[in-house]
RNA sequence: GCGGAAAUAGCUCAGUUGGUAGAGCACGACCUUGCCAAGGUCGGGGUCGCGAGUUCGAGUCUCGUUUUCCGCUCCA
């Protein structure tokens, strides 16, 4: 099976076994749109909880909040969202390939200033020593030439962008000759615009209504909270705030099932810490991060740190943790170095004071900060995809099982009666009954006994308890083991300990 | 959004030159059985994605539309 294949597969598996539908499917659904069904919202809460215990737990000086979806709009001018999230895009109409205006203007800028100091290099070269860099750059006729080409192109797109003027950053792409660098012509679409974050409206009447955006990011709803937490939490830097939350964006392409969706959840960690020590501090969290992830025992080998060349507009160091999915390494979590650019815009827009008293050093600061943002959608799919597998049996039979790690699954212990009568099912009702209140359970009674088995394979439960004639008498059960399907003799009362051991999140935890 | 492919039962699919919808698996009840997807009997479930058109008659032909999958862009 190919790896496009088993995606497929995988995805139909999730819709069969009630882990996650298309949304609104009687409907024909929603585009790039999903729902969690009864094994989804379990296996996704399980992921949430291993994150939110692990940074707001184990890190005394990180806490939690859960800010609204709804905030102030002036709130997305401050973070550049609202002019970062609008993407001026055109086609060329032969190649049909897509490119933002906005990014082709500036690779022609920027292949100019390449030419200027090819130029300038080649003047170093030639008169050595009493070469006079200044001087060269305001006589040499190429120079001066690329240079008002330069000025030209470069204040009629600032114009443009200012005025957010799409026909004249089309004008310049054909006035230039910017040509597709697939099909080499200049035959280009009208310019679109496409805005990435979802609005409406808030207020009861048309006139007095405002408009506001659902947030594209859960991090704004931390950072116009810093204040707040640090003063009645009494946090002291380095201190960190986690939320769990939706957001919202509208991509122009969402694909590939739950890996890019217009509504998902992520899971941020915005750390704040004193102007200069952000690099130290960037390297120990892609190291604990790292950490949290390899801990789940799917592989170190399927993780990797990707870098980034290209800088966000308000980062100075970022990096991903990519996953390796069945389309290949694709990013799972981002860590960002965000410097003091989200507090400091705050503070600019908000009018308000955004500070830190330093009271060893006697001094206030603009703290700088760490993020740490995981997708839970993807964390879902990640696990999901790596979970599933094909077994081939000894009797040459086939068995699919979800080997999701067992503090993850979404029902831990099934619990099922060899056959339905002569007392069995009423005692593995007490088996039921001694284990519910500390684990997800599934009693089953229909079918034959393998049966069962596979049923359980199917949504990764990591153990069978099955009630037969002898556990009357002695009071053991079968334990059956889903991942090399062994059987094992266990005392009902010693039950509970022994699953315990595997499948939960204290466990996992300690292990960090 | 643009280009390509697809849509029939919960799932996988069949359905002939256009003639009123089928199989296997799954699902429910009962009987038989009992440790890795057993057998039997009976049963539920589809206005063939949706909407027009051609036709005496459309799952089948034409057009539109929606959704999904594959490429282009962006990102958690």
């Amino acid at each position: 099976m190919t790896q496009d294949e088993l995606f497929k597969v995988l995805v139909a598996h999730c819709k069969e076994y009630g882990f996650i539908f298309p949304s609104s499917e009687i409907y024909d659904g929603l585009a790039a749109v999903y729902d969690y069904g009864q094994m989804g919202v379990q296996l996704k809460n399980n992921i949430k909880n291993y994150w939110w215990e692990a940074m707001t737990r184990l890190n005394e000086n990180i806490v939690g909040i859960d800010s609204a979806i709804f905030m102030h709009p002036r709130i997305w001018e401050a973070s550049g969202h609202v002019s970062a999230f609008n993407d001026p895009l055109i086609d060329n109409k032969d190649s049909k390939k897509r490119y933002r205006a906005d990014v082709l203007i500036e690779d022609y800028l920027g292949k100019i200033e390449e030419k200027i100091e090819k130029e300038v290099a080649k003047g170093r070269k030639k008169f050595g020593d009493s070469f006079n860099e200044e001087q060269f750059r305001a006589t040499n006729p190429n120079v001066l030439r690329e240079k008002a080409k330069y000025d030209e192109v470069h204040n009629r797109y600032v114009a443009a962008e200012k005025a957010n003027d799409f026909a004249e950053y089309r004008q310049i792409i054909i006035d230039c000759g910017i040509v597709c660098p697939i099909s080499g012509t200049c035959n280009w679409t009208e310019v679109r615009q496409f805005n990435l974050m979802f609005s409406t409206s808030m207020g009861s009447t048309a006139e007095g209504a405002n408009t506001i955006y659902l947030r594209p990011e859960t991090a704004q709803g931390i950072f116009v909270n810093y204040l707040n937490v640090q003063k009645t939490g009494r946090m002291k830097i380095p201190f960190g705030i986690a939320q769990i939350g939706k957001a919202f964006r509208n991509e122009i392409v969402a694909r590939q099932f739950i890996f890019r969706m217009r509504e998902f959840e992520q899971m941020e960690m915005q750390f704040f810490i004193k102007p200069g020590t952000e690099l130290e501090w960037f390297k120990k969290w892609k190291e604990t991060r790292m950490k949290w992830h390899v801990n789940l025992g799917m592989g170190a080998e399927n993780y990797r740190f990707h870098d980034h060349e290209k800088l966000a507009h308000y980062a100075n160091a970022a990096t991903d943790i990519e996953f390796n999915f069945p389309f290949g390494f694709k990013e799972l979590e981002g860590i960002h170095s965000r410097t003091n650019f989200d507090l400091g815009n705050h503070q600019k827009f908000s009018g308000k004071k955004i500070e830190y008293f330093d009271p060893e050093e006697n001094t206030s600061y603009t703290p700088y900060v760490i993020e740490t943002s995981i997708g839970v959608d993807r964390m879902v799919l990640a696990v999901l995809s790596h979970s599933y597998t094909v077994e081939k049996l000894e009797n040459g039979e086939e068995r699919v099982v979800m080997k999701i790690p067992a503090p993850l699954a979404p029902i831990k212990v099934a619990v099922m009666p060899l056959v339905k009568k002569d007392g069995l099912p009423e005692l593995a009702q007490k088996v039921v009954d001694e284990l519910k209140y500390d684990f997800s359970y599934q009693y089953d009674e229909k079918d034959s006994i393998g049966k069962r088995y596979r049923r359980q394979d199917a949504i990764g439960t990591p153990f069978c308890v099955t009630v037969d004639h002898d556990s009357l008498n002695d009071g053991c059960v079968t334990v059956r083991d889903r991942d090399n399907m062994t059987q094992e003799r266990v005392k009902i009362s010693e039950l509970r300990d022994m699953i315990d051991k595997k499948v939960s999140l204290t466990n996992l935890l300690r292990n960090l």
